[in-house]
DNA sequence: GTGGTCTAGACCACT
DNA sequence: GTGGTCTAGACCACC
């Protein structure tokens, strides 16, 4: 379910993040869910254990997943860092300000903007996770 | 006009490139208008020229700016690399599904996004650009 | 001016967060410094230069120090991680209360424990820190 | 009366044994009472029947608890285990110092530190174990 | 079985 | 020169 590409510049284990990140938003892992292991998934992706890993270890630190010793790793009950939040809705406007930027450079009109940005929207489940 | 921030996780000949993109996007940096030169603008940032001048390449392959031999650098006239624009505008769109994604999981409403979005668009010069 | 032991059963990575952190808390290393380099550390400490690096992104993800890409890595100047203090703050009274009870088993009088804990907090430079 | 923190970095076994040792301190527990039995235990807190074993031999190894083979498990007369004393005296001055170091990294004052410290020994039955 | 840690050694981007 | 990433393969504690 995860596509990683080698020749991309963001590193592989951010590439597993992102696209984690993306299964979980758009409902395909379910809350309580249990993520493949780490030797499964870095045997699919021919990644080493590693990266995979390392992945893991971010994604808990962003209150994504969380690991049971022993156990394995699981799609965490969306609780929210407390802390955590302001600084990452900081993060989100900054970037979304980039791509604006970007947009507008390219010569794409806000109209359009709204259009792409509509549709990514429902490519992750319609009004999900819009209730907290 | 360029604000560095030495501990972003981008590197800063990127930031760079980021900020030369808004001025011109802001219309504050004119088509034609002559930018500072590498050693002008290294000096004022304390940065080292070697990265300004990175900056100024990238800014170029993007098709953002021409530099005349002998003369300077200036602000390309829009549409200046045709080629370029396909792989910027898939770029632009995998960006903004990052974004969307990660607006998802801070629990950001739709309306939320769009207004924020909005509120970025204007920034920069209401609706110039669009005509093209 | 770094103590590894092999065989504690804190990871070597920790031991060096730790220690660090003793450091600067103590004033050895003064806001600015510059650590020694992650290679160069690494030989000194006959540990692999994966695991100090490790120590070095878990001190900076806890604010304590700044890595300048390319030029190293220096003590940050304390501001205080805003969202993070009060969840460190609940995980300082967890640890302080385990201490205690320890310190109960072992029949340690409340007087006795207070002269121990004054005498650790002289050694990390007297008053400095308090006034924030 | 216990509480297991199946996601904490604590081992699970760790967390029985703090725990136990806690309700030692506070006098729930008294000399000679029998402990739960190992399966009764694991029941009660759903838990591998394993791991609450492995607490208990981490108990038994501290002298904090004695098991009478065919009769069940006891709290231990306290000095049971006096070789291990000096261990955990060393053990205690370590993790007392990681406290500290803490604190001061936070902003801790040296006052609000003993108030806390005060709050901990209260929560444990005053001036019991004194004296010895 | 699980994830966590460590080593050895390589490559890369940034300054 | 710096730190960041990745691989290969090993060992360990925990469940």
């Amino acid at each position: 379910m995860i596509q990683i590409n080698e020749r991309s510049m963001l590193p592989i284990y951010e590439q597993i993040v992102q696209q984690m990140k993306e299964l979980i938003a758009k409902g395909v892992m379910q809350e309580n869910e249990k993520l493949p292991s780490v030797r499964e998934l870095s045997a699919q992706l021919l990644v080493n254990p590693n990266t995979v890993a390392k992945s893991f270890q971010e994604l808990e630190r962003q209150g994504i997943i969380v690991t049971l010793r022993g156990k394995g790793t699981f799609v965490a009950k969306r609780t929210a860092a407390p802390g955590m939040e302001r600084e990452r809705m900081d993060h989100l406007q900054t970037e979304l300000r980039r791509v604006v930027v970007e947009a507008r450079h390219l010569g794409v009109s806000r109209e359009q903007f709204i259009i792409w940005t509509d549709e990514e929207w429902k490519r992750f489940g319609g009004d999900a996770d819009v209730n907290r």
